[in-house]
DNA sequence: GACTAGCGTCTGTGG
DNA sequence: GACGCTAGTC
């Protein structure tokens, strides 16, 4: 028994209810895992790092650690606080628990706080709004939101929108919120940013106004709230005496900030308070710098808490040899990494296939044709998943697997609660909340269109800065037509708030939808069912979400209308029908992290798509494509099938790319080409589409569009179009990384490749 | 003030 | 190829 123990055993039934049974249980759930999973699961109460390789059983480890802490005594569920980065693991961590804990101490409403960052700040902020200054009502800002309510602050202070794009601002007030850094204290060389930082500074004076928070500043403002509040930080650091943290190499600095203080580490306040922080990660799988997670905070987290305890979980129990091969060969072109290397104790398998099309179109058949066959052999369709890199290349497959009657299910793209019509819908319901809330307010008080338009606005604009109201308040101080019209839609709020008070959520959002003339408006409309199936879609999501008690983000009690928009809010994905239907499974590869499949298509294999032009530049960059891409292979079990494209259609536009260069990184001997790419190419040569290039086919000596050739200073290229005639024939090259180059056939030696 | 056509922008990933 | 924005018309 560790010494340690004793002290965070205080006022802890040594015996909780129910420890017979779980104490079986739990031998049981130790016995099935191997011995490092085992040792981090009863390692004692100290800080932790588990290095945990992809498919190394890292929700188990971190599950059964939870149910072994609660079971064997040495902390209430109470004392437990589980973050995690997505809604989709922390529901899985959930529903683990609950089937491992006996009912009373697993079941998550029972004290154990389980959830996202921004899901536990929110509730954390929502239990103390009146200390962290914010409105009991206070709704959330998701990135959509943001933008329109930075247009409107440019707008009122006559702001260029050239000079300060709004999505620009947006990312330097979010970058600056996820180091921690409030506005007064950005640094400022030049005038520029000098400007960005007084526009930081007013938007969120707008949205202090406003009573709204965007993402950033949930994590912000519970980590200041912790900060400035003594008693409450007391509280916390003593309730929470076991911190865990999935995926933490994706964490931000402000969060590993917000996790130290927590723990008791922040600047040395209250270390006899700690708690003890068991971080599982792996630097391999790190895919969130573009949105600030910093990879360092593991190896800081390594030195500041002085973590004796490092235990790398190598085992993996998904994937066969080649995949786990071919994996281990790709990301060791990486710098830096911590250093792990899975094995694996099934069989090599099949070889990895490789697939190139001469279109994305080519590539789509190819991949549902293959998709097919494999259905065909038994795969169920559940367990096939096509991967891309961007949503917008879901809509070629899509495609295709309509046009073969194949059942699929896309995550992602455009989510639930982003639609046009639910958007509106929840404007209304915030507006019923928080009658502040000026962005709800712009977008709908003329939708459906009630003759307020620009002059009203701008009158009322006008009135609201006069008073330093809300446009909701200022709406009295109107004359004219305007008090008129922008009466109306108050009358109009303030009947719905009178009306539906008391009544449950459903009952609500039906009562808005017909009164506001939602309804109407969309049955009118040409193409109005979808919309209108998606607003009773929402009448439904309020059901289940009412029902749905241990879900609630919020302490019981709180208001059901204020969690329901935070949770439309926090969850924007997931709440997708057909979940339990036996369908292709489409997302991006981010969207692939943590899941399985026994069969996995990679597609879009191209410079340029993955990696991405975005990233490729700098090497920070392509290493991040290249821990997606590692992310992406290691999703597969049995099969792994990578494809990619010689042409593919971008913004309306033929592209032309090369192979992408992870492609080359893959040991040959793993990979094997299917589909009789040569065969293929001899009997149907390129450049169908294109007359110039079929001509410059035949006078350039078998040169054409599409044909990949080598320059001598540039390299290898691809030839995407051509021009002139003769002697005078020009080609374009693109040449990946060194650019796009027009060529004098007779001047420039290319050289088949 | 409502409605429409045409234009430009952009799809890089998420809470 | 989709959406948002603007200018022009009713």
């Amino acid at each position: 028994m560790n010494p340690a123990l004793g002290r965070y055993n205080r006022g802890l039934p040594l015996s909780p209810p129910g420890h017979g049974q779980t104490a079986t249980n739990m031998s049981d759930l130790l016995s099935s895992l191997n011995p490092e999973q085992r040792a981090a699961v009863t390692l004692p109460p100290q800080h932790a790092l588990i290095l945990a390789g992809a498919g190394s059983g890292k929700t188990r480890v971190l599950t059964t650690r939870i149910a072994w802490l609660v079971s064997t005594g040495q902390t209430a569920p109470h004392g437990i606080l589980a973050v995690t980065f997505t809604n989709k693991a922390a529901r899985e961590m959930r529903a683990r628990l609950s089937a491992m804990l006996p009912a009373d101490l697993g079941n998550p409403a029972r004290g154990m706080w389980i959830g996202t960052f921004h899901g536990l700040c929110n509730r954390l902020l929502r239990a103390h709004h009146r200390e962290a200054g914010l409105p009991a009502t206070f709704q959330i800002l998701d990135s959509a939101d943001q933008i329109s309510a930075i247009k409107r602050l440019l707008k009122n202070l006559g702001v260029d929108e050239e000079r300060f794009p709004p999505r620009e601002l947006a990312g330097f007030v979010n970058a600056h919120k996820e180091q921690g850094i409030r506005a007064g204290e950005a640094e400022a060389y030049d005038d520029y940013t000098r400007r960005r930082a007084e526009l930081y500074a007013e938007y969120d004076a707008q949205c202090q106004r406003e009573g709204v928070a965007d993402f950033a500043e949930l994590l912000l403002r519970a980590h200041e709230l912790l900060c400035r509040n003594e008693p409450l930080r007391r509280h916390y650091q003593e309730r929470f005496r076991h911190i865990l943290v999935d995926e933490f190499q994706d964490t931000n600095r402000l969060q590993y900030q917000w996790l130290k203080l927590l723990a008791g580490r922040g600047g040395g306040q209250f270390p006899e308070h700690g708690a003890c922080i068991f971080a599982v990660g792996d630097d391999d799988q790190s895919i969130y710098a573009f949105r600030g997670a910093e990879i360092g905070n593991l190896r800081n987290f390594e030195r500041e808490f002085e973590v004796a305890n490092v235990i790398r979980l190598e085992q993996n129990y998904r994937s066969h040899g080649n995949i786990l091969d071919a994996a281990n060969a790709l990301i060791r072109n990486n710098r830096g990494r911590l250093g792990k290397n899975l094995w694996t104790e099934a069989g090599a398998g099949e070889p990895i296939r490789v697939f190139e099309g001469f279109s994305d179109d080519d590539e789509a058949r190819f991949v549902v044709d293959e998709a097919r066959e494999l259905i065909r052999a038994g795969v169920s369709r559940r367990q096939l998943a096509l991967l891309y890199r961007s949503n917008a290349q879901s809509r070629i497959l899509e495609y295709h697997l309509l046009k073969a009657g194949m059942p699929y299910r896309v995550y992602g793209g455009l989510r639930f609660f982003d639609r046009q019509e639910v958007r509106h819908a929840l404007a209304y319901l915030r507006l019923i909340a928080n009658p502040d809330d000026d962005t709800a307010f712009l977008r709908v008080v003329n939708f459906p269109a009630r003759g307020i338009g620009g002059r009203s606005i701008e009158a009322l604009q006008e009135a609201a800065h006069r008073v330093h109201s809300s446009l909701y308040n200022a709406a009295a101080g109107l004359s004219g037509r305007a008090a008129a019209v922008v009466g109306n839609f108050v009358r109009l709020i303030e009947t719905l708030r009178r009306e539906t008070a008391g009544l449950p959520l459903p009952e609500v959002i039906g009562q808005l939808i017909e009164k506001s003339g939602l309804r109407a408006h969309y049955l009118a409309e040409k193409e109005g069912g979808d919309r209108l199936e998606n607003l009773d879609e929402l009448i439904n999501a309020a059901t289940s979400f009412s029902s749905d008690e241990g879900m609630a983000p919020n302490d019981p009690g709180a208001d059901p209308l204020a969690s329901f928009l935070a949770h439309a809010s926090l969850e924007a994905g997931e709440h997708q029908a057909g979940e339990s239907e036996d369908a292709v499974q489409l997302m991006t590869v981010h969207a692939a992290k943590g899941l399985e499949f026994d069969a996995v298509f990679i597609t879009g294999l191209e410079q340029g798509l993955f990696p991405h032009e975005n990233s490729a530049a700098d090497k920070q960059g392509l290493e991040e494509e290249r821990r997606l891409m590692y992310v992406a292979m290691t999703r597969a079990r049995e099969r792994l099938y990578l494809s990619h494209a010689q042409t593919r259609l971008l913004h309306g536009q033929t592209r032309y790319s090369l192979p992408s260069l992870f492609l080359e990184e893959l040991p040959g001997e793993l990979l094997r080409p299917v589909g009789g790419r040569a065969a293929r190419a001899a009997e149907a040569p390129f450049a169908s589409q294109d007359p110039a290039g079929q001509e410059c086919a035949e006078r350039a000596g078998g040169l054409r569009i599409g044909q990949n050739v080598r320059h001598a200073r540039f390299g290898l290229g691809v030839i995407v179009a051509a021009e002139g005639q003769g002697g005078d024939t020009r080609v374009q090259v693109n040449f990946g990384a060194q650019g796009m180059k027009w060529l004098a056939l007779e001047y420039a030696k290319l050289t088949a490749a």
